[in-house]
DNA sequence: GCACTACTTGACACTGAGTGCCATCGACAG
DNA sequence: CTGTCGATGGCACTCAGTGTCAAGTAGTGC
Protein backbone atom coordinates (compact mmCIF):
# COMPACT_ATOMS: atom_id res chain seq x y z
CA UNK A 1 0.00 0.00 0.00
CA UNK A 2 1.23 3.63 -0.64
CA UNK A 3 1.39 6.31 2.02
CA UNK A 4 -0.76 8.66 2.08
CA UNK A 5 1.52 11.34 1.59
CA UNK A 6 1.84 10.70 -2.15
CA UNK A 7 4.62 13.44 -3.13
CA UNK A 8 7.71 11.90 -1.18
CA UNK A 9 9.57 8.90 -1.70
CA UNK A 10 9.29 7.78 -5.60
CA UNK A 11 6.89 10.96 -6.66
CA UNK A 12 10.03 13.68 -6.42
CA UNK A 13 12.51 11.40 -7.95
CA UNK A 14 10.59 11.21 -11.31
CA UNK A 15 9.95 14.95 -11.06
CA UNK A 16 13.53 15.78 -10.87
CA UNK A 17 13.53 13.28 -14.31
CA UNK A 18 11.27 15.06 -15.78
CA UNK A 19 12.94 18.29 -14.85
CA UNK A 20 16.08 17.27 -16.26
CA UNK A 21 14.66 16.16 -19.16
CA UNK A 22 12.59 19.19 -19.68
CA UNK A 23 15.81 21.51 -18.71
CA UNK A 24 17.59 19.67 -21.57
CA UNK A 25 14.96 19.64 -23.97
CA UNK A 26 14.42 23.13 -24.07
CA UNK A 27 18.20 24.22 -23.94
CA UNK A 28 18.17 22.33 -27.24
CA UNK A 29 15.04 23.40 -29.06
CA UNK A 30 14.97 27.04 -27.77
CA UNK A 31 18.64 27.45 -29.18
CA UNK A 32 18.94 25.38 -32.33
CA UNK A 33 15.21 25.04 -33.43
CA UNK A 34 12.08 22.87 -33.02
CA UNK A 35 12.82 20.73 -36.23
CA UNK A 36 16.44 20.21 -36.49
CA UNK A 37 16.51 18.69 -33.20
CA UNK A 38 15.07 15.40 -32.81
CA UNK A 39 14.00 13.36 -29.80
CA UNK A 40 17.19 11.62 -29.84
CA UNK A 41 19.15 14.03 -28.85
CA UNK A 42 17.11 15.38 -26.49
CA UNK A 43 18.24 12.39 -24.26
CA UNK A 44 21.16 11.85 -25.37
CA UNK A 45 22.13 15.26 -23.58
CA UNK A 46 19.98 14.47 -20.49
CA UNK A 47 21.38 10.69 -20.67
CA UNK A 48 18.51 9.14 -20.69
CA UNK A 49 17.21 6.74 -23.08
CA UNK A 50 14.73 7.44 -25.78
CA UNK A 51 11.94 5.12 -24.71
CA UNK A 52 12.02 7.03 -20.66
CA UNK A 53 11.55 10.09 -22.39
CA UNK A 54 7.58 9.27 -23.85
CA UNK A 55 7.19 7.78 -20.54
CA UNK A 56 7.34 11.36 -19.22
CA UNK A 57 5.77 13.57 -22.18
CA UNK A 58 3.42 12.74 -24.54
CA UNK A 59 5.42 13.89 -27.22
CA UNK A 60 8.12 16.47 -28.51
CA UNK A 61 5.60 19.57 -28.60
CA UNK A 62 4.20 18.21 -24.86
CA UNK A 63 7.69 19.25 -23.35
CA UNK A 64 7.53 22.67 -24.50
CA UNK A 65 3.56 23.13 -24.14
CA UNK A 66 3.64 22.41 -20.50
CA UNK A 67 6.49 24.33 -19.68
CA UNK A 68 3.47 27.01 -20.21
CA UNK A 69 0.15 25.27 -19.57
CA UNK A 70 0.97 23.24 -16.49
CA UNK A 71 -1.16 26.40 -14.55
CA UNK A 72 -4.96 25.77 -15.92
CA UNK A 73 -5.76 24.72 -12.85
CA UNK A 74 -4.75 27.36 -10.96
CA UNK A 75 -6.32 30.04 -13.60
CA UNK A 76 -9.45 28.38 -13.07
CA UNK A 77 -9.59 28.55 -9.05
CA UNK A 78 -8.54 32.17 -9.04
CA UNK A 79 -11.29 33.27 -11.01
CA UNK A 80 -13.51 31.04 -8.72
CA UNK A 81 -12.53 32.93 -5.80
CA UNK A 82 -12.67 36.68 -7.35
CA UNK A 83 -15.70 38.35 -5.24
CA UNK A 84 -18.91 37.41 -7.43
CA UNK A 85 -19.51 41.38 -7.62
CA UNK A 86 -16.73 41.98 -9.97
CA UNK A 87 -17.47 42.38 -13.62
CA UNK A 88 -16.53 40.01 -15.47
CA UNK A 89 -13.15 41.78 -17.49
CA UNK A 90 -11.99 42.69 -13.78
CA UNK A 91 -12.24 38.69 -12.57
CA UNK A 92 -11.01 37.30 -16.07
CA UNK A 93 -8.06 39.83 -16.00
CA UNK A 94 -6.79 38.42 -12.71
CA UNK A 95 -7.30 35.07 -13.75
CA UNK A 96 -5.56 35.32 -16.56
CA UNK A 97 -2.31 36.65 -14.51
CA UNK A 98 -2.01 34.33 -12.46
CA UNK A 99 0.32 32.09 -15.04
CA UNK A 100 2.23 35.33 -15.88
CA UNK A 101 3.01 35.92 -12.08
CA UNK A 102 4.33 32.63 -11.56
CA UNK A 103 6.67 33.63 -14.54
CA UNK A 104 7.88 36.84 -12.43
CA UNK A 105 8.14 35.19 -9.24
CA UNK A 106 11.32 33.99 -10.05
CA UNK A 107 13.29 36.69 -12.56
CA UNK A 108 15.55 33.74 -13.88
CA UNK A 109 12.78 31.68 -14.74
CA UNK A 110 10.68 35.01 -16.12
CA UNK A 111 13.65 35.34 -19.29
CA UNK A 112 13.25 31.85 -19.76
CA UNK A 113 9.49 31.99 -20.49
CA UNK A 114 9.65 34.31 -22.61
CA UNK A 115 11.98 32.47 -24.74
CA UNK A 116 9.54 29.42 -24.67
CA UNK A 117 6.86 32.10 -25.53
CA UNK A 118 8.69 33.05 -28.29
CA UNK A 119 9.89 29.56 -29.44
CA UNK A 120 6.20 29.02 -29.66
CA UNK A 121 4.98 31.45 -31.44
CA UNK A 122 7.43 31.25 -33.92
CA UNK A 123 6.95 27.22 -34.66
CA UNK A 124 3.66 26.39 -36.32
CA UNK A 125 3.40 22.91 -34.55
CA UNK A 126 4.38 24.33 -31.60
CA UNK A 127 1.53 27.12 -31.97
CA UNK A 128 -1.26 23.98 -32.86
CA UNK A 129 0.04 22.33 -30.05
CA UNK A 130 -0.32 25.72 -27.67
CA UNK A 131 -3.77 26.60 -29.00
CA UNK A 132 -4.85 23.13 -28.27
CA UNK A 133 -4.22 23.63 -24.63
CA UNK A 134 -6.14 26.61 -24.92
CA UNK A 135 -8.83 24.91 -26.33
CA UNK A 136 -9.08 22.88 -22.86
CA UNK A 137 -8.67 26.61 -20.92
CA UNK A 138 -11.31 28.29 -22.64
CA UNK A 139 -14.05 25.51 -21.58
CA UNK A 140 -12.93 25.07 -18.24
CA UNK A 141 -12.58 29.27 -18.37
CA UNK A 142 -16.35 29.02 -20.09
CA UNK A 143 -17.61 26.89 -17.28
CA UNK A 144 -16.65 29.26 -14.54
CA UNK A 145 -17.82 32.25 -16.32
CA UNK A 146 -21.35 30.77 -16.68
CA UNK A 147 -21.45 30.09 -12.77
CA UNK A 148 -20.38 33.17 -12.10
CA UNK A 149 -22.92 34.68 -14.17
CA UNK A 150 -25.58 32.40 -13.84
CA UNK A 151 -26.03 31.15 -17.56
CA UNK A 152 -26.43 28.03 -19.18
CA UNK A 153 -23.08 27.47 -20.87
CA UNK A 154 -25.04 24.92 -23.61
CA UNK A 155 -27.72 27.69 -24.87
CA UNK A 156 -25.76 30.48 -24.58
CA UNK A 157 -22.62 31.71 -26.40
CA UNK A 158 -21.82 34.59 -23.70
CA UNK A 159 -19.79 32.24 -21.56
CA UNK A 160 -17.65 30.28 -24.37
CA UNK A 161 -16.90 33.92 -26.18
CA UNK A 162 -16.42 35.47 -22.41
CA UNK A 163 -13.12 32.98 -21.98
CA UNK A 164 -12.63 33.02 -25.62
CA UNK A 165 -11.54 37.01 -25.82
CA UNK A 166 -9.82 36.61 -22.14
CA UNK A 167 -7.48 34.51 -23.66
CA UNK A 168 -7.17 36.53 -27.03
CA UNK A 169 -6.39 39.11 -24.43
CA UNK A 170 -3.78 36.77 -23.01
CA UNK A 171 -2.08 36.02 -26.37
CA UNK A 172 -1.94 39.34 -27.41
CA UNK A 173 0.06 39.92 -24.36
CA UNK A 174 2.74 36.98 -24.96
CA UNK A 175 2.56 38.25 -28.41
CA UNK A 176 3.79 41.59 -27.80
CA UNK A 177 6.61 40.67 -24.89
CA UNK A 178 9.87 42.14 -25.63
CA UNK A 179 13.23 40.85 -24.02
CA UNK A 180 13.63 43.25 -21.04
CA UNK A 181 10.02 43.79 -20.44
CA UNK A 182 9.60 43.79 -16.20
CA UNK A 183 6.30 42.57 -14.49
CA UNK A 184 5.02 46.30 -14.42
CA UNK A 185 5.08 46.23 -18.13
CA UNK A 186 3.75 43.10 -18.37
CA UNK A 187 0.55 44.25 -16.57
CA UNK A 188 0.67 47.36 -18.62
CA UNK A 189 0.23 45.36 -21.64
CA UNK A 190 -2.53 43.29 -20.18
CA UNK A 191 -4.49 46.16 -19.10
CA UNK A 192 -4.38 47.63 -22.81
CA UNK A 193 -5.49 44.26 -24.20
CA UNK A 194 -8.26 43.81 -21.31
CA UNK A 195 -9.33 47.51 -22.01
CA UNK A 196 -10.21 46.48 -25.80
CA UNK A 197 -12.14 43.67 -24.71
CA UNK A 198 -13.73 44.94 -21.75
CA UNK A 199 -16.90 46.46 -23.62
CA UNK A 200 -17.84 43.29 -24.48
CA UNK A 201 -17.23 41.46 -21.71
CA UNK A 202 -19.44 43.52 -19.39
CA UNK A 203 -21.91 44.50 -21.59
CA UNK A 204 -25.06 44.97 -20.00
CA UNK A 205 -27.33 43.91 -22.71
CA UNK A 206 -25.22 40.45 -23.10
CA UNK A 207 -25.95 39.40 -19.41
CA UNK A 208 -29.27 39.65 -19.26
CA UNK A 209 -29.50 37.30 -22.04
CA UNK A 210 -32.93 37.52 -24.20
CA UNK B 1 6.42 28.07 -71.72
CA UNK B 2 3.23 28.07 -70.32
CA UNK B 3 0.12 29.43 -71.74
CA UNK B 4 -1.45 32.53 -70.35
CA UNK B 5 -4.14 30.49 -68.88
CA UNK B 6 -3.30 28.13 -66.56
CA UNK B 7 -6.13 26.97 -65.45
CA UNK B 8 -6.72 24.70 -68.75
CA UNK B 9 -5.35 21.70 -69.67
CA UNK B 10 -2.80 20.28 -66.78
CA UNK B 11 -4.30 21.76 -64.32
CA UNK B 12 -7.57 20.75 -64.52
CA UNK B 13 -6.24 17.33 -64.50
CA UNK B 14 -4.62 18.13 -61.39
CA UNK B 15 -7.72 19.02 -59.64
CA UNK B 16 -9.73 16.05 -60.52
CA UNK B 17 -6.88 14.06 -58.85
CA UNK B 18 -7.09 16.33 -55.73
CA UNK B 19 -11.10 16.21 -55.78
CA UNK B 20 -10.73 12.07 -55.95
CA UNK B 21 -8.13 12.13 -52.85
CA UNK B 22 -9.93 14.43 -51.09
CA UNK B 23 -13.42 12.82 -51.71
CA UNK B 24 -11.83 9.12 -50.44
CA UNK B 25 -10.49 10.78 -47.69
CA UNK B 26 -13.56 13.15 -46.17
CA UNK B 27 -15.96 9.47 -46.54
CA UNK B 28 -13.29 7.51 -44.68
CA UNK B 29 -12.20 9.96 -42.11
CA UNK B 30 -15.96 10.93 -41.39
CA UNK B 31 -17.15 7.62 -41.24
CA UNK B 32 -14.04 5.94 -38.99
CA UNK B 33 -12.63 8.35 -37.94
CA UNK B 34 -9.06 10.43 -38.02
CA UNK B 35 -6.78 8.20 -35.60
CA UNK B 36 -7.36 4.75 -37.21
CA UNK B 37 -7.60 5.70 -40.84
CA UNK B 38 -4.08 5.81 -42.65
CA UNK B 39 -3.13 7.53 -45.45
CA UNK B 40 -2.75 3.95 -46.78
CA UNK B 41 -6.69 3.46 -46.76
CA UNK B 42 -7.14 6.22 -48.51
CA UNK B 43 -5.37 6.08 -51.72
CA UNK B 44 -6.04 2.64 -50.98
CA UNK B 45 -9.80 3.92 -51.52
CA UNK B 46 -8.68 6.06 -54.56
CA UNK B 47 -6.72 4.30 -56.01
CA UNK B 48 -3.07 5.76 -56.37
CA UNK B 49 -0.26 5.44 -55.15
CA UNK B 50 0.60 6.98 -51.05
CA UNK B 51 3.46 9.29 -52.79
CA UNK B 52 0.97 10.59 -55.44
CA UNK B 53 -0.92 11.85 -52.04
CA UNK B 54 1.70 13.65 -50.55
CA UNK B 55 2.13 15.39 -53.85
CA UNK B 56 -1.19 17.02 -53.73
CA UNK B 57 -1.43 17.30 -49.51
CA UNK B 58 0.66 18.31 -47.06
CA UNK B 59 -0.33 15.76 -44.30
CA UNK B 60 -3.47 14.03 -43.86
CA UNK B 61 -4.43 16.75 -41.42
CA UNK B 62 -4.71 19.05 -44.79
CA UNK B 63 -6.85 17.46 -46.79
CA UNK B 64 -9.78 18.37 -43.97
CA UNK B 65 -8.49 21.42 -42.87
CA UNK B 66 -8.26 22.86 -47.06
CA UNK B 67 -11.92 21.35 -47.70
CA UNK B 68 -12.72 24.30 -45.32
CA UNK B 69 -10.21 27.03 -45.71
CA UNK B 70 -9.24 27.53 -48.78
CA UNK B 71 -11.15 30.86 -48.64
CA UNK B 72 -9.01 32.70 -46.68
CA UNK B 73 -8.37 35.21 -49.96
CA UNK B 74 -12.38 35.31 -50.38
CA UNK B 75 -12.50 36.83 -46.42
CA UNK B 76 -10.19 39.46 -47.24
CA UNK B 77 -11.52 40.65 -50.30
CA UNK B 78 -14.48 41.10 -48.89
CA UNK B 79 -13.85 42.89 -46.15
CA UNK B 80 -11.54 45.25 -48.21
CA UNK B 81 -14.60 46.29 -50.41
CA UNK B 82 -16.88 46.77 -47.70
CA UNK B 83 -17.57 50.35 -47.69
CA UNK B 84 -15.07 52.40 -45.31
CA UNK B 85 -17.99 54.25 -43.31
CA UNK B 86 -19.18 50.79 -42.13
CA UNK B 87 -18.43 49.73 -38.35
CA UNK B 88 -15.94 47.11 -37.75
CA UNK B 89 -18.79 44.66 -36.22
CA UNK B 90 -20.82 45.05 -39.59
CA UNK B 91 -17.71 44.45 -41.87
CA UNK B 92 -16.08 41.70 -40.51
CA UNK B 93 -19.43 39.96 -40.19
CA UNK B 94 -20.10 39.97 -43.59
CA UNK B 95 -16.56 39.44 -44.01
CA UNK B 96 -16.57 36.30 -41.98
CA UNK B 97 -19.70 35.16 -43.80
CA UNK B 98 -18.51 34.49 -47.34
CA UNK B 99 -17.06 30.75 -45.91
CA UNK B 100 -20.78 30.05 -44.84
CA UNK B 101 -22.30 31.11 -47.87
CA UNK B 102 -19.42 29.23 -49.92
CA UNK B 103 -21.07 26.07 -48.23
CA UNK B 104 -24.74 26.69 -48.19
CA UNK B 105 -24.59 28.01 -52.32
CA UNK B 106 -24.93 23.70 -52.54
CA UNK B 107 -27.23 22.08 -50.06
CA UNK B 108 -25.55 18.73 -50.83
CA UNK B 109 -22.20 20.67 -49.59
CA UNK B 110 -23.75 22.29 -47.09
CA UNK B 111 -24.31 18.84 -44.76
CA UNK B 112 -20.97 17.83 -45.71
CA UNK B 113 -19.01 20.84 -44.80
CA UNK B 114 -21.25 20.42 -41.14
CA UNK B 115 -19.74 16.87 -40.84
CA UNK B 116 -16.38 17.93 -41.67
CA UNK B 117 -16.51 21.04 -38.80
CA UNK B 118 -17.94 18.39 -36.40
CA UNK B 119 -15.00 16.58 -37.40
CA UNK B 120 -12.58 18.75 -36.66
CA UNK B 121 -13.77 20.14 -33.68
CA UNK B 122 -13.73 16.43 -32.50
CA UNK B 123 -10.22 15.84 -33.72
CA UNK B 124 -7.65 17.56 -30.99
CA UNK B 125 -4.96 17.25 -33.61
CA UNK B 126 -7.38 18.19 -36.61
CA UNK B 127 -8.81 20.97 -34.42
CA UNK B 128 -4.99 22.23 -33.85
CA UNK B 129 -4.22 22.50 -37.47
CA UNK B 130 -7.84 24.39 -37.84
CA UNK B 131 -6.66 27.07 -35.76
CA UNK B 132 -3.42 27.34 -36.80
CA UNK B 133 -4.91 27.84 -40.05
CA UNK B 134 -7.01 30.43 -38.49
CA UNK B 135 -3.68 32.16 -36.89
CA UNK B 136 -2.99 33.20 -40.38
CA UNK B 137 -6.52 34.21 -41.06
CA UNK B 138 -6.13 36.33 -38.18
CA UNK B 139 -3.05 37.87 -39.45
CA UNK B 140 -4.08 38.85 -42.69
CA UNK B 141 -7.24 40.12 -41.34
CA UNK B 142 -5.41 42.50 -38.58
CA UNK B 143 -3.80 43.45 -41.75
CA UNK B 144 -6.87 44.92 -43.21
CA UNK B 145 -8.60 46.27 -40.39
CA UNK B 146 -5.51 48.44 -39.61
CA UNK B 147 -5.80 49.76 -42.88
CA UNK B 148 -9.54 50.09 -42.65
CA UNK B 149 -8.68 51.93 -39.27
CA UNK B 150 -5.43 53.75 -39.72
CA UNK B 151 -4.05 52.07 -37.06
CA UNK B 152 -0.34 50.70 -36.97
CA UNK B 153 -0.74 46.98 -36.54
CA UNK B 154 2.24 46.28 -34.86
CA UNK B 155 2.00 49.28 -32.00
CA UNK B 156 -1.48 49.44 -31.48
CA UNK B 157 -2.91 45.81 -30.31
CA UNK B 158 -6.85 46.83 -31.69
CA UNK B 159 -6.18 45.28 -35.19
CA UNK B 160 -4.98 41.95 -34.51
CA UNK B 161 -7.30 41.59 -31.57
CA UNK B 162 -10.64 42.69 -33.77
CA UNK B 163 -9.19 39.72 -36.07
CA UNK B 164 -9.61 37.44 -33.10
CA UNK B 165 -12.80 38.41 -31.77
CA UNK B 166 -14.39 38.11 -35.55
CA UNK B 167 -13.09 34.66 -35.82
CA UNK B 168 -14.05 33.61 -32.23
CA UNK B 169 -17.57 34.30 -33.43
CA UNK B 170 -17.28 31.98 -36.29
CA UNK B 171 -15.87 29.24 -33.76
CA UNK B 172 -18.83 29.70 -31.94
CA UNK B 173 -21.42 29.84 -34.86
CA UNK B 174 -19.35 26.51 -36.25
CA UNK B 175 -19.35 25.20 -32.40
CA UNK B 176 -23.33 25.60 -32.28
CA UNK B 177 -23.92 24.48 -36.04
CA UNK B 178 -26.34 21.80 -35.67
CA UNK B 179 -28.12 18.79 -38.19
CA UNK B 180 -30.31 20.41 -40.26
CA UNK B 181 -29.77 24.06 -39.47
CA UNK B 182 -30.71 25.81 -42.88
CA UNK B 183 -28.83 29.45 -44.28
CA UNK B 184 -31.13 31.53 -42.01
CA UNK B 185 -30.70 29.70 -38.38
CA UNK B 186 -26.47 30.14 -39.25
CA UNK B 187 -27.16 33.63 -39.63
CA UNK B 188 -29.28 34.11 -36.63
CA UNK B 189 -26.19 32.14 -34.62
CA UNK B 190 -23.91 34.54 -36.69
CA UNK B 191 -25.66 37.86 -35.54
CA UNK B 192 -25.61 36.28 -31.76
CA UNK B 193 -21.89 35.90 -31.93
CA UNK B 194 -21.05 39.49 -33.09
CA UNK B 195 -23.38 40.76 -31.20
CA UNK B 196 -21.62 39.78 -28.25
CA UNK B 197 -18.12 41.27 -29.64
CA UNK B 198 -19.83 44.06 -31.60
CA UNK B 199 -19.44 47.01 -28.01
CA UNK B 200 -15.47 45.63 -28.06
CA UNK B 201 -15.68 46.11 -31.87
CA UNK B 202 -17.24 49.53 -32.33
CA UNK B 203 -15.93 51.06 -29.17
CA UNK B 204 -15.25 54.34 -29.42
CA UNK B 205 -12.22 54.53 -26.97
CA UNK B 206 -10.39 52.02 -28.85
CA UNK B 207 -10.42 53.51 -32.68
CA UNK B 208 -8.30 56.99 -31.73
CA UNK B 209 -5.96 55.37 -30.00
CA UNK B 210 -4.54 56.89 -27.27
C1' DG C 1 7.46 8.13 -87.77
C1' DC C 2 11.11 9.99 -84.55
C1' DA C 3 13.53 12.50 -81.12
C1' DC C 4 13.19 16.03 -77.43
C1' DT C 5 11.03 18.00 -73.52
C1' DA C 6 7.94 18.72 -69.62
C1' DC C 7 5.04 16.69 -66.35
C1' DT C 8 3.09 13.11 -63.62
C1' DT C 9 3.24 8.80 -61.41
C1' DG C 10 4.77 4.74 -58.71
C1' DA C 11 8.24 2.23 -56.30
C1' DC C 12 11.81 2.09 -53.02
C1' DA C 13 14.45 3.53 -49.22
C1' DC C 14 15.05 6.42 -45.47
C1' DT C 15 14.34 9.47 -41.16
C1' DG C 16 11.77 10.41 -37.20
C1' DA C 17 7.66 10.24 -33.97
C1' DG C 18 5.26 7.36 -31.04
C1' DT C 19 3.82 2.58 -28.98
C1' DG C 20 3.91 -2.25 -27.19
C1' DC C 21 6.47 -5.75 -25.11
C1' DC C 22 9.79 -7.81 -22.30
C1' DA C 23 14.03 -8.36 -19.64
C1' DT C 24 16.54 -6.16 -16.06
C1' DC C 25 17.84 -3.44 -12.10
C1' DG C 26 17.15 -1.34 -7.56
C1' DA C 27 14.39 -0.46 -3.42
C1' DC C 28 11.84 -2.30 0.04
C1' DA C 29 8.98 -5.62 2.94
C1' DG C 30 8.75 -10.28 4.72
C1' DC D 1 17.80 -14.02 1.43
C1' DT D 2 13.69 -13.70 -1.43
C1' DG D 3 9.38 -12.00 -3.63
C1' DT D 4 7.29 -7.81 -5.27
C1' DC D 5 6.77 -3.34 -7.32
C1' DG D 6 8.13 0.51 -9.98
C1' DA D 7 11.44 2.57 -13.16
C1' DT D 8 14.35 1.87 -16.87
C1' DG D 9 16.41 0.43 -21.35
C1' DG D 10 16.41 -2.19 -25.46
C1' DC D 11 14.01 -3.89 -29.34
C1' DA D 12 10.75 -4.26 -32.88
C1' DC D 13 6.91 -2.34 -34.93
C1' DT D 14 3.47 1.07 -37.25
C1' DC D 15 2.82 5.17 -39.50
C1' DA D 16 3.68 10.04 -41.25
C1' DG D 17 6.39 12.39 -44.33
C1' DT D 18 10.50 13.13 -47.74
C1' DG D 19 14.11 12.37 -51.37
C1' DT D 20 15.31 9.95 -55.33
C1' DC D 21 14.95 7.56 -59.46
C1' DA D 22 12.92 5.02 -63.30
C1' DA D 23 9.01 4.64 -66.21
C1' DG D 24 4.90 6.41 -68.55
C1' DT D 25 2.43 10.09 -71.11
C1' DA D 26 1.46 13.91 -73.21
C1' DG D 27 2.82 17.86 -76.66
C1' DT D 28 6.21 19.91 -80.05
C1' DG D 29 9.40 20.37 -83.77
C1' DC D 30 11.72 17.78 -87.60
Amino acid sequence: MRSSADTSLAERKRQLVADDLRDAALMLLATKGFDVVTVDDIVAAAGMSRRTFFRYFASKEDVVVRFLADTSADIITELATRPSAEPPSVALRHALWVPLAACNDHPEHSERARVVVRLILDTPALHARWLERQIEWRAELAAEVANRSGLDPHSDPYPRMAAGMALLALDTVLQRWQPGDDEQHLAELMDQAFAIVAPALDAPATLPAA
